[in-house]
RNA sequence: UGGGGAGUCGCCAAGCGGUAAGGCACCGGAUUUUGAUUCCGGCAUUCGUAGGUUCGAUCCCUACCUCCCCAG
């Protein structure tokens, strides 16, 4: 992204983000190798780079609101809150104290402004839009934003990258929670929140096994359950389909397609609206439930401050509180909100 | 204790004289800036134990062990 505007005339700064240092460990932590990529980058291409450190800022708006979710029985998308409060928010407001006039990201996604609106689009690269991680930023900071890559393919950019001979050309693609990356789930979220086992049950009250502590699983989890042949069963797999939290009880059911796993609505809330204005009820939309999901057609059936209904035309699968459900209108995300419940179909989430 | 039935991978479960299906679980990999899903690969030289019959047994016979059911 800072060659690409470098080549446009841009005067490019590089900001190089350390944004977790909870477990420094040889093992885990890749940010070294990073912030050596990211010199050697900065180095050929002729800019100077900085470094930042918002670990403090991270832990105080994502990662303590991320903890909160999972404690509370849900599933959060921390990477979601990490776009809104960190890169666009922390990080930005850094960089315009710096003298910057926008930041560039190497996010998937696009910037349109029409009409003195700023809109976000998908990236042109169907296969890496990152769009739905953006959905929370807001005028004031897409006004000051930039996606260098989000016009391009990504193998394209990769050719790009060998052909100035860019270190992290075939760097592997980053996965994991941004910042703090991919880790044994379970061991680690067990640092800082303290498990308590129970049982695993069928909808009809049957103990079928034993979990290791509500919060390690999400609606649509089969990895993990350890639920093995059963005398009536059907051969096929167990599902997370709900949590009974007051019992301290995981709900599973057998077979992908089992009707408890769908949803053909969804409440949400803590709405943001890109344009800054609410969309139309009863208006055909698209969104999603997921990263990477295929857009799935809908309609908001009920819209207000608090929060928002949307039906869809198909029943949605593994419809999970916590995450988020993004509305586009084609190419435009216009926002969306944290899924608070979704309605059967199956039984109550 | 008497009568009947059953013991095959962690769990279900085929095979019933010709040299161990499959599913689930689990493990590894691919995909993936959440957590998941999905996909690909791996996974019993061995069939409760010990003998016997046979060219050859998980499949037949004998004893023992264990479990289940019905009697008591």
């Amino acid at each position: 992204a800072a060659l690409l505007l470098k080549q446009q005339g841009y005067d490019v700064v590089g900001l190089f983000m350390k944004n977790w240092e909870d477990d420094d460990t040889d093992e885990y932590c890749s940010s070294r190798q990073d912030l050596i990529d990211a010199a050697s980058v900065a180095d050929i291409i002729g800019i100077p780079l900085e470094a930042v450190n918002f670990s403090l800022e991270y832990k105080e708006r994502v990662f303590t609101h991320f903890l909160a979710e999972y404690k509370a029985g849900r599933t959060p998308n921390p990477d979601v809150l990490c776009n809104a409060e960190i890169k666009f928010k922390a990080f930005l407001d850094h960089a315009i104290g710096l003298g910057a006039d926008l930041i560039a990201t190497g996010h998937y996604a696009q910037v349109r402004q029409i009409d003195g609106t700023f809109q976000l689009l998908k990236a042109e690269d169907g296969t890496k839009d990152q769009s739905y991680f953006l959905y929370r930023l807001t005028q004031p900071q897409l006004c000051k934003t930039m996606f260098p890559l989000g016009s391009l393919y990504k193998r394209d950019v990769r050719k790009i990258a060998m052909e100035y001979q860019l270190p992290n050309f075939a760097k592997k693609d980053s996965t994991g929670i941004c910042f703090i990356g991919e880790r044994p789930f379970r061991q680690f979220l067990n640092r800082y929140l303290p498990d308590e086992p129970g049982e695993i049950r069928t909808p009809d009250g049957m103990v079928v096994g034993r979990h290791h502590g509500l919060m390690y699983y999400t609606i649509g989890q089969r990895q993990g359950l350890g639920i093995g042949g059963t005398r009536d069963g059907d051969g096929t797999p167990w599902f997370v389909s709900g949590k009974d939290m007051s019992r301290n009880v995981l709900i599973v059911v057998q077979g992908h397609d089992h009707p408890d796993l769908y949803r053909v609505s969804v409440m949400a809330a803590d709405l943001t609206w890109i344009s800054g204005k609410r969309p139309h009820c009863n208006w055909v939309y698209a969104s999603k439930t997921r990263y990477r999901q295929p857009d799935a057609p809908c309609a908001i059936s009920r819209i207000g401050e608090g929060g928002c209904t949307i039906e869809f035309a198909q029943p949605q699968w593994a419809v999970t509180p916590g995450q988020s459900v993004v509305v586009y209108e084609s190419k435009v995300c216009l926002g969306g909100g944290i899924i608070t419940a979704g309605e059967g179909e199956g039984p109550e989430g």
